[in-house]
DNA sequence: TTGAAAGCGCTACCAC
DNA sequence: GTGGTAGCGCTTTCAA
């Protein structure tokens, strides 16, 4: 088993500087030296000094292992996604990040791929205590999960809906940006409207498709509903699904994405069967990622505050975690629709 | 001191099975479950299995901590890189991922911003071993590092290199990739090639710049050499360097950009003042980002295999750690002009 | 204000 | 094959 072998190849020659070490040099006990890092009231200032200055000299840190072990936590907030190539996550990412770092913690980041064993693998690392909570972007969370004492104090979801009445959440309201956004076109006069939409098991785009479903019937459009919907979700499979659709004989004057990159896909395959944008066929996308503004044409599409989602998260995750106090309440995070070239006037 | 607080209210509440629980359930001693558990082959059979069941009926799972404090390892990789938000970046960490997760070990990943500070808070975490190594994605490495004891065998680089001989890195060939779309714009007949360069202070961006600058003169045209640094990496920085290019009265036929973001922006930029691409002006990027296929027009650019270089790298940083072989060579990957419409031709 | 000492949960060495 | 036991490096009582 090369595990095994990894990592005992990789030991010996540490040895590193211990508390201990600084205790003989400044010639007091560690306790002493325990509480002037601590930076306790009950140490001289003058020794306090004395062993701060032996410390930068010798370069000494405290070793995480053993301070983990005595104080039962890790300083660690594990981040679980998809798959951290998905444009949408690293803003997010970034304002977890933000937040937690001035916490003192630090962030481990996981990606599934949405395999069950890579989830309950990374969901270890709360059992284990190689984590003091989780933020999950999956929409879901591992069944061993729940065997943690007090989890939902441990745990908060982001972006994708927890079907967990129990755990905090931070979210945009996908059903209302959705209705939005097919509103604009709808006011736009497009009828033959067509949804792109994203993987049907996963709340947050069936949250997408039943909005976009209803605002048409509401339109007295219902006879032009048409759900098109991709269990992956990528530029790839947005230009696959456009091409069937047109392949189809299938003639919309507008489309709706669950996301910009299947937008972008899809823009890509529409062109390639010669049709203009937004003249013959007009696009809105879902996320607002940093190529939409610069795309020709620019995309229409729902702007989320990714950043400030990490971030609210993030707050959630700690306050959740503050057992001295309330479990925190849900939060719902403002989006935009932003008007593009994409779909014309 | 917030940073205190936060942590103290989280714990409490623990109290998890631990092993001696499992010992005394199965009545043996501890020594033995942390055998069995180990799968050593002086377990019997039979003691093994009951101590499984016992473990799988507890729920029971090793504290990280004790065990990393006994060990002396913590089976953490620690990526260190500018921004998790670079688009860059995202799939060469799915890569790191795969190799390290695949022998056991985690990845933890941390955005500096170029941030000295962050940089150091970051490198702390091998020194107090709550990282086992780290790969480096910024192009340079903290002094702090360097008082680890043989820290370059704890240390790799990736994709911009690190100026010092001892680390293991992996990287492509960037000059010979920027020669190689000098040439291919060269060879299509342009002679007024502009390129829009990435921050010089940085290895990778300089030998791009380098290669531009070499190819040029070599073909004689060392006049119509021109470079336009930019010291942030963005789409908009890409935007704002050809519009101050443009407005300065330049117009030259082709720009070679130092990476698919900036290339966008800059293509953006260029349409907006009412050129045509590629008919007025070309375009060559670098990185071969997921959009840039599916552009209109499509980007010409230099493929880079991200995944494999996450992998490599990742490979590189365990053997370097193995201390019983030898420090192993860095590596140089292969690349690929991709021509696509945004240079004619 | 400081020191002594008891573990945190685990692994590995040494007996048997 | 199994049990006993000594720490890993740190924090935190309890005494002095």
């Amino acid at each position: 088993m090369s595990l095994e072998n990894d990592k005992k190849a990789m030991r010996g020659s540490k040895r590193r500087t211990t508390m201990h070490d600084i205790a003989r040099l400044a010639e007091v006990d560690v306790s002493t030296v325990s509480r002037a890092l601590a930076d306790s009231p009950r140490v001289t200032e003058e020794t306090k000094s004395r062993i701060l200055k032996i410390v930068q000299d010798t370069g000494y840190v405290v070793n995480h292992g053993a301070r983990m072990l005595r104080q039962r936590y890790s300083g660690q907030v594990l981040v679980m996604l998809p798959s951290i190539a998905f444009t949408y996550f690293p803003e997010v990412v970034l304002g977890i990040e933000d937040y937690v770092q001035e916490h003192g913690f630090s962030v481990v980041v996981g990606s599934t791929r949405y395999d069950r064993e890579r989830e309950e693998a990374l969901a270890q690392q709360l059992l284990t205590g190689a984590a003091d909570g989780i933020i999950f972007m999956t929409g879901t969370i591992p069944d061993l999960i729940k065997t943690y004492p007090s989890f939902d104090r441990h745990v908060v979801g982001i972006s994708r809906a927890i079907p967990d009445e129990q755990i905090p959440q931070v979210n945009i309201d996908n059903y209302l940006a959705m209705e939005t956004a097919t509103r604009h076109l709808l006011s736009l006069g497009h009828k033959s409207i067509v949804h792109l939409a994203g993987s049907q098991s996963s709340p947050t785009f069936r949250a997408r498709a039943d909005a976009y479903k209803k605002t048409m019937e509401d339109a007295g459009l219902g006879g032009h509903v048409r759900i098109i919907a991709s269990e992956e979700y990528s530029i790839q499979a947005g230009a696959d699904r456009m091409n069937e659709l047109l392949q189809d004989g299938a003639k919309p004057t507008a489309v709706i994405c669950a996301g910009d990159d299947m937008a972008i896909g899809a823009m890509h395959a529409a062109r390639l069967m010669g049709l203009a944008i937004p003249g013959d066929i007009a696009f809105v996308g879902f996320d607002d990622q940093p190529f939409s503004a610069v795309m020709n044409p620019s995309l229409s599409t729902i702007q989320i505050p990714r950043r400030e989602m990490g971030m609210a998260g993030a707050r959630l995750l700690l306050a959740n975690m503050d057992l001295t106090k309330e479990k925190p309440e849900s939060i719902l995070l403002p989006h935009k629709l932003v008007v593009r070239e994409s779909c014309g006037g």
